[in-house]
DNA sequence: CCGTATCCGTAACGATACTG
DNA sequence: CAGTATCGTTACGGATACGG
């Protein structure tokens, strides 16, 4: 890695291999991280969840979950009850994650003005 | 922003004007970090930029360091020379940004294994 | 209660060609 | 050197309806 001044070519394998990328993109994505903050309250299940964020379809929701599963940030748990019974909720994982996660939303929070500064300036 | 336990109905509103939804997709788009990583060597002409960054083509290029201005990140000096020169910088604003940006790429580092064995496990 | 399937519109992204 | 214009493709997200 390299030191030094210009020229660090970023290939797009680097780009696509590193585990940063997709932790990014699944930072930036529409519901993650709103999703990722409610069950950080404590485990929910799919209606309850459905209706604690307004504006968020079951579609969404569904595959929302289904991905934060995937990278282990949540665990899915299903009683066979009736009637039926599923709960959402962090693992160690999704809760460390959450960590850095709070950080950028308070530097947001911090600079607020001056983005807001900076976006009203140019225009 | 509200506080506590559950059904905390996260408007969409809520969502939109909250000023960390902006920065989060900020973070999750494809070249935005990308760019200021290695604007944070130091200050860079386009076409050097796009040397820089294997797989970025000129118009993402112009895209992106259009948004990051708007938003304060980036600063952009025209020196009518011949030929022309024009360099891109951090602003202060965009080298704090930088630091939380990092924490979470150091996170995703940190938890490499965590995620490749999650995401291999669900399938 | 907990989802899936289908359709559709928009926005992001990339390739290519052209300009001051 | 530093861009813009145009076009095509793909990914994201929402609405609606149906199934276990």
């Amino acid at each position: 890695m390299s030191t030094d001044t210009i020229t660090v070519p970023v290939t797009v394998a680097d780009h696509q291999n590193c585990p940063a990328t997709s932790v990014l993109r699944r930072v930036g994505d529409k519901w993650s991280v709103v999703i990722l903050s409610v069950l950080g309250h404590g485990a929910h299940g799919f209606n309850e969840l459905d209706r604690s964020v307004e504006g968020l379809s079951r579609r969404m929701l569904t595959r929302t979950l289904r991905g934060l599963e995937e990278d282990g940030l949540i665990s899915r748990t299903h009683h066979p009850s009736v009637p039926p019974r599923v709960d959402y909720a962090l693992t160690d994982l999704g809760r460390s994650f959450l960590e850095p996660v709070r950080a950028l939303g308070l530097w947001a929070l911090a600079h607020r003005s001056d983005l807001e500064a900076a976006h009203t300036r140019n225009r």
